[in-house]
DNA sequence: GCATACATTGGACAATCGGTCAATATGTGA
DNA sequence: TCACATATTGACCGATTGTCCAATGTATGC
């Protein structure tokens, strides 16, 4: 049983996979070189053979949740919708579905998020992830507004698509903590009630605390 | 120097404040015995004697989190706000301007989050005191329904009050990675755009993907 | 001043961590 | 079949962790 040997892409892809197994129910703090050999059922010394640095093993795990958790995928039923702003919405709805469906994920994206914090390349990954998940929705974006200039008064489609991740993300961490007490339709009512159609704001604003 | 005998509550919160120094800058996985007692310039036995075990300090230290991250406080400008949406919005504003201005409060505050997802306890914690921020937010929900109830048909004060507490930990997440490219304004602008006024969402929902 | 109570210290311990390395098992080409 | 390359193993190391505890220091009542 012990000693079959592998080539390097297939060890890695194993080892991958163990660590995601590992992290994603320990969390990033519970990722060991250990555990995540254990679980893949080598040595730990096969895992910093193939991985020379624990660091490295981390930081090739990040890329996995990054193109896992940050890839938008535009199906047929979604991208047929012809209204621009009602094929974002369902995007929206998509995305939000998706992601607090996988809470386990969910969370070790947020992890590795608040571990960008701290370290720098991390935080610099995940930034760039994040542009290139904007610009997948930037396309739908520049759709609404060209549809509907004036609607979107001083709003490009950078900061549209912006507003949209920013949106998804949030909802994302509040389906983490209490996923059966998140219902999305509802937050989009209530969402629309809050900000939709101001009865007096352009005239007068008082903000300026 | 050393030796110097204090009450057990000058103590604990001496503890306390040094555990939330290294908490806030090296994140809870960093957050050691030995470093809380060396920031508080005690010994590490000292702060054993006074918190018997280390699970009980981070769960104190939760405490202190939670009660000054998720306190409402509504300054006498908002307060004055005839409108009880504007007053909404404007309390929206001051909680994201807050949080995005307490980045490494918010921070630690995610990364409690996060273990909430494996620790039942700390969750349950967080939950509560969720329950009792989004309660701080009722009064004025309440008032705009009662101002406005045919903006807002179908949405209980609560659920609004929930709405709006998940739309500041979206903005507080997305101002921890990124707080230069974070525009408050901005967001709400575009945000109204996307949400508000659907021109016809209500009579046949294509969502069932 | 002295005895008592207890806050405080720092050493010791087992467990676990990331990382190194000699020894070994395994596959391959001749 | 045999030599060679290397993937794999497990022992080992130093550092760090949480936790315990005997020794020591400090305040207080008498």
């Amino acid at each position: 049983m012990p000693g079959q040997k592998a080539s390097e892409t297939v060890r890695r892809e194993q080892i991958l996979r163990a660590a995601y197994e590992v992290a994603s129910r320990k969390g990033i703090d519970g990722l060991t070189v250990r555990a995540v050999a254990a679980r893949a059922k080598l040595s730990h010394g096969l895992v910093l053979f193939h991985f020379k640095r624990k660091d490295q093993l981390v930081d090739a795990l990040l890329d996995r949740v990054l193109s896992t958790s940050l890839k938008l995928h535009m199906s047929e039923d979604v991208a047929r919708i012809a209204h621009p702003l009602d094929r974002l919405r369902a995007l929206l709805r998509q995305e939000m579905d998706r992601l607090s469906g996988e809470p386990r994920r969910t969370r070790l994206f947020f992890e590795y998020w608040a571990l960008g914090t701290r370290h720098s390349a991390t935080r610099a990954k995940i930034s760039a992830e994040l542009d290139r998940y904007r610009a997948a929705f930037r396309a739908t974006t520049e759709d609404i507004l060209q549809a509907e200039p004036a609607r979107f008064t001083g709003v490009t489609s950078d900061r549209l698509a912006a507003v949209a991740v920013s949106f998804i993300n949030g909802c994302a961490v509040q389906a983490m903590i209490d996923p059966e007490h998140f219902d999305i339709n509802e937050y989009l009512a209530a969402v629309q009630g809050i900000i939709g159609r101001p009865p007096r704001q352009q005239h007068g604003e008082h903000a300026d605390g």
